[in-house]
RNA sequence: CGGGGUGUAGCGCAGUUCGGUAGCGCACGUGCUUUGGGAGCAUGGGGUCGCAGGUUCGAAUCCUGUCACCCCGACCA
């Protein structure tokens, strides 16, 4: 490739609206264009990048006894409604109307067309187990798009479906794939990488774990204890029934009252629920005066109704206090008297001025209530998220530290949800009829990209690993009107390409302030500068973009020296 | 969905208070000079000022409505 001919402009100024470097670097650079929101076009320079990201995926999905298929980006919604996901997903799944009114979507994870795609293939133990994946375009409607290509609505995926006929096999597969996605993080040139325990969401099913890339710029929340090497997200980290944040810093004991739940009843059931909707909660009895009250932060339509019949009380939103009612509303026996409850708030409502359980401030002075802060004697205590310096769940030690992080990968234990969802069935050896259990495995294709970018580069633009660089090499050739100079650049270029080098030759008319920017942006590992100056020496030299090297080798072994370099790099 | 902000050339911005021919820097075209970290001079091309109404002799500017985008939350395989 030559620089003259590449498809893309650099220029200086950050554009106003990027926040994160990786994002202001890759537009600066020429390496994607917005389209839309969360919607971008990828120039040459960061299609190379992606391939090459796809290529170390495939190899070691590959690795795993995975086979590489392509699923249908567009969809009849029937398909979806045979696992009830089309009724349960909200806007992020794009729906749509083919020519003839059928109910069509577009893919945002494709469990219900794997399942189609094996269902009769797979009626038989003898076939099991299996693996299939794909790499392909995904669509989600996200509510707000950030950060580049960090989130966006269109963006290119690897996702996998493993089918098993035992939970230990689906065990022993998990591990092989939580492995290749090690590999392949590290292979991507990727430091800090945590590996945490999740929630599984939407997608259903009980383990899960999402690799991290741990980085300021995050979205994620993530959850490490330095003393027993817990690590957890944020969403699915246990949260402890801690102090009150104004008393005593003694842990409260909780009493169990006979014929009533204790909190950690209701702790271990709003856990399992898995409810998205439930985010805090839980006071209990200090003594058997007192009664379980339970305040929820969240959306409590969701959840009352199996939550009250869990406690076996009722909702009474009044039964307290009339300040508490938009809060979140009270939950426990019934006949309850206020005056023997303490009343006790998530931290994180405490100062909420603008959102109050989903009653916004207005409405909430509409009603002539005061805010929750003015109830009497309430207490702010983190029930809804564990917090730096908090006590870790498997330990027990009070050492949490809180880390920020992108998520760049995740694998599920899907289980049989969808597999009996959609009626796909095998006969196992005694002829029985059973449901395959599955496992899912996903990586972001450009979020992966820019999450290198965010932690390789600096000011002048990335520094791509030798693995994913669009180029390997970069040839700058200074002064290419003078005698000698652009031939030497042209022989250069010729015997590193017939070596397959991967070479970008930049012998354009510019200064050389203009040269070495550009260049900086593209992030070519090794750099090598061919000029009058150093054809004088018959040398050229060489740089890498790290800055780890900076020599001057001899005109007739540079291809040597950049192919050793090159193939040191790649392991 | 709640809060805040921004829409003027490919990018970064001024102009809006107080209505009067559409501006600047970068980038781009042409010519000459220059050439080891974003060169200089000259000259040129490119914008129905987000959109729609309204007020006015006249609207980027004032009024009404609307859309889009960005940021913080909420939400999110």
């Amino acid at each position: 490739m030559r620089m003259q001919q590449l498809i893309g402009d650099r220029f200086k100024e950050r554009p106003s609206d990027c926040v994160i470097d990786s994002h202001a670097l890759m537009v600066r650079g020429g390496y994607m264009k917005y389209v839309g929101s969360g919607i971008f076009s990828l120039y040459n320079p960061l299609r190379r990048i992606t391939r090459k990201i796809e290529g170390i995926i495939r190899e070691e999905m590959d690795n795993i006894d995975g086979q590489e298929v392509l699923f249908p980006v567009v969809m009849p919604a029937s398909l979806w409604e045979e696992s009830g996901r089309f009724a349960s997903v909200g806007a992020e799944l794009m729906r749509m109307k083919d020519r003839n009114g059928s109910p069509m979507v577009l893919g945002m994870t494709h469990e219900e067309a794997s399942v189609q795609l094996v269902r009769e293939y797979g009626n038989s133990h003898t076939k099991y187990p299996f693996m299939i994946y794909q790499i392909q375009t995904k669509f989600r409607d996200e509510a707000r798009p950030r950060g580049g290509l960090i989130r966006v609505r269109e963006f290119t995926m690897k996702d996998a479906y493993s089918f098993h006929t035992s939970q230990a096999d689906l065990e022993a597969y998990y591990q092989r794939c939580y492995d290749a996605y090690t590999r392949i993080f590290q292979r991507a040139g990727l430091r800090n990488v945590a590996i945490v325990a999740s929630d599984s969401g939407m997608m259903g099913g009980k383990i899960s774990h999402e690799y991290m890339l741990l980085t300021p710029v995050g979205e994620d929340t993530i959850v490490i204890c330095p003393e027993c090497g817990y690590h957890s997200n944020m969403e699915a980290a246990p949260s402890l029934v801690e102090t009150p944040s104004s008393g005593n810093p003694a842990p409260l004991t909780p009493v169990h009252t006979p014929g009533q739940k204790t909190i950690e009843d209701v702790c271990a059931f709003l856990h399992a629920s898995k409810e998205r909707s439930v985010k805090a909660v839980v006071y209990h009895l200090l003594s058997t005066d007192e009664t379980v009250v339970v305040f929820l932060r969240g959306d409590l339509d969701v959840n009352e109704t199996k939550l009250t019949n869990f406690l076996g009380g009722e909702i009474r939103p009044e039964a307290i206090d009339e300040n508490v009612s938009l809060v979140a509303g009270y939950i426990g026996p019934v006949g309850l008297q206020p005056k023997n409850c303490r009343v006790l708030y998530d931290r994180s409502l405490q100062g909420a001025d603008n959102l109050v359980c989903g009653a916004n401030k207005a409405e909430y002075h509409n009603t002539g209530l005061s805010m929750p802060r003015d109830v009497p004697n309430a207490e702010y205590h983190d029930f809804a998220k564990i917090a730096e310096g908090g006590v870790c769940p498997q330990c027990g030690k009070r050492a949490i530290t809180l880390s920020r992080g992108i998520e760049i990968g995740n694998i599920f234990q899907l289980g049989t949800k969808y597999t009996e969802a959609m009626g796909m069935q095998y006969q196992d050896a005694e002829g029985n009829l059973q449901y395959p259990i599955m496992g899912c495995y996903g990586i972001g294709v450009g979020r992966l990209a820019a999450s290198v970018c965010e932690e390789s580069h600096d000011e002048y633009g990335p520094i791509w690993p030798m693995s994913i660089a669009p180029w390997q090499v970069q040839i700058c050739c200074l002064r290419a009107d003078q005698e000698g100079v652009k031939e030497a650049a042209e022989a250069l270029y010729e015997a590193l390409g017939s070596q397959r080098v991967e070479v970008i030759l930049d012998d354009r008319p510019v200064s050389a302030g203009v040269m070495f920017s550009d260049a900086d942006l593209l992030g070519v590992p090794i750099r090598l500068i061919v000029s009058p100056r150093n054809l004088k020496e018959h040398v050229v030299e060489l740089v890498t973009r790290d800055k780890s090297v900076k020599t001057t080798v001899a005109m007739e072994e540079v291809v040597e020296t950049v192919r050793k370099m090159i193939a040191e790099r790649l392991g």
